[in-house]
DNA sequence: ATTAGCACTCCGGTAACTCGAGTGCTAACA
DNA sequence: TGTTAGCACTCGAGTTACCGGAGTGCTAAT
């Protein structure tokens, strides 16, 4: 176990490192006036703490960094939340008080403040469509082979996909087809959409429409399209400010990364309810060395709706972030719930 | 006006430069068998050659490098289209043989490919959604207060947007409002409903249904969603690998430049329908220092639709370029036409 | 148990030097 | 007169040597 006079050292280096990203030495953390004890004293104590593997040294004669276990127990232990400023706490609020409609804007808004906020990287996990279900479900005939499929889902949300019709294909078809699937497809889980329509609804189709087959074949797609949630950036750009990552390669992966939506879904989603630290190595990704992520899932009434998370360096200013996530995701989900 | 040995040795320094990326001497130009003269003749040449604009030094002693003048002049008048392999050829062919309905799934795929054979990156205008015509109208309610507004274009593009509906506000009026509009509205162009609704519509909307302003208030935003074609991006990462593009700076505006979508439009949309080049400050934005760019526009139909555009460093294979993104505008006006 | 003192290590910056690639100029040449 | 060989000169990039500062670890004194 850590004495008090470690834990005290432990968090000074931590805090310290956080905001200037150069290693701290011992006459540096003797320096602060609730620090009593000598800087020989504090380097004893640090190369306790570097043997019980909180504290790393990038060479021989440098101050101490704080290694990801140091960083862990820091999180876990040593964590107390800071206050906020008033007025960055208004800017917060001000993103829910405009009376918007529009949950796009409100997502997008809220991912831009909180990188502003906190110069990291935000990234807004939307809300899991698969999950939703079908309200309505549409056929808009274009031209005499081509029309849009639509779905709609009780959440407001609006799937579409083209169609080609087959020749011969009559608006009375549609008709049909329309109110056959409507009737068996309302409630439907989109996910379990593609299933539903293979297995039940094809079967019955046929029986009414003809040339149905090759329509539904079509129409299995709108099912596969958007896998999952929508992804939201905000302040991509701000990792470029942090000195860990002044190195091409760092970036490329990080920016590769990022355009790969599927990869991300796994890496950011929060596993429960709630707000989550994982810390360089723990995220189990080559791009995120050096890098921690908070994740925040939000909700609307008691479903799980969708997730803020802040990417930035392992020396990452967490009290300040975990407060400022944890505002941010609670006005959200007020927010989306209310309407 | 140029001698022809002039023009002989700007193509080389260009052709070689772009490989290189590094100052082009005049050793090395005589070293080209198809080069007959000697170093000290060349170096003569390119005096004049910079003397006139088209050559530049990086410092007192070093090679040459084309200046801005000279890549114009290069593009102008010294670019002969290169034959393309066969089977870079057939990787573009492939994405149009294969039998997709999905529009935006080609459209990817083209920007991916195009920036994997020229290593720049690819950024791909879809169509402008504001010429669209409106095909179809409708109302999906979703609870009490709230239903989603579907506009279905002839394009088979579909806009949607959430509304909140006022107190007592009936199935049935959504069904006579839902007319009233289709009636009014079926054939108008996106970027002209703004005005309809307002001026057209609402009077008649208010006669027959009393909340209707309301609704209606919150339906106009629908016109003003997405004010532009969308945006697809292949290659984002690949300009750094190019060496002009080691600097963190550069890396940040232009990665800036990329999320604001709005000054994308002005910056890459084409002119007119030929292919289009426009050499690092011909663009008129700090960020494109020591880029280009190079647009086509493809059609569908009559109509233009959207636009390719190739952004890499100045020293950019310009031939290269042109002919592969040649050959992908055509397909895509080939492949968007077809059905 | 704590701390002052001291020798030692390592990084970062700077100055001096070298080497190679390239130029511009002059004079010789066809 | 246009072309070319020769040569002195310039500049950048890389290498080495050096210095100062910050920090450590250890020992001995308190």
């Amino acid at each position: 176990m850590l004495t008090n006079r470690q834990l005290q050292i432990l968090q000074v280096i931590v805090d310290d490192f956080v905001t200037s990203a150069q290693p701290v030495g011992s006459r540096q953390i003797s320096k602060k006036d609730w620090i009593t004890f000598s800087p020989a004293t504090i380097r004893n104590e640090m190369a306790d703490l570097e043997e019980l593997g909180f504290l790393e040294k990038t060479h021989t004669s440098s101050g101490r960094v704080p290694s990801e276990k140091g960083y862990r127990f820091y999180v876990d232990h040593l964590l107390q939340p800071q206050i906020i400023q008033a007025d960055e706490a208004n800017q917060i609020q001000s993103v829910f008080k405009q009376q918007m409609i529009e949950m796009e804007q409100l997502i997008r808004e809220s991912a831009n403040i909180l990188s502003e906020l906190t110069t990291y990287t935000t990234i807004l996990l939307g809300p899991d469509v698969q999950q939703h279900k079908v309200k309505k479900f549409q056929i808009v005939p274009l031209t005499e082979q081509s029309a849009v499929a639509i779905i709609v889902t009780d959440n407001g949300h609006v799937e579409n996909r083209l169609l080609t019709l087959p020749n011969g294909f009559s608006p009375s078809d549609i008709e049909k087809m329309v109110n056959i699937l409507n009737d068996r497809l309302t409630g439907v889980p989109l996910q379990e959409l593609h299933l539903k329509l293979e297995v039940e609804a094809l079967e019955i189709l046929k029986q009414h429409v003809k040339t149905a087959d090759t329509v539904i074949q079509s129409l299995l797609n709108v099912s596969t399209g958007q896998k999952e949630g929508k992804i939201y950036y905000g302040g991509k750009t701000n990792m470029l400010n942090q000195p860990e990552f002044h190195d091409l390669n760092k970036i490329r992966m990080l920016m590769d990364l990022m355009d790969k939506e599927s990869q991300l879904q796994s890496l950011f989603k929060p596993k429960d309810k709630g707000i989550q630290i994982r810390i360089g190595s723990e995220n189990n990704h080559m791009a995120m060395e050096n890098c921690s992520v908070i994740t925040a899932p939000f909700s609307v009434g008691e479903e799980q709706y969708g997730a803020i998370a802040i990417i930035g360096p392992t020396r990452m200013d967490y009290k300040r972030v975990v407060t400022l996530l944890d505002m941010m995701r609670n006005g959200l989900s007020r927010a989306l719930t209310k309407p």
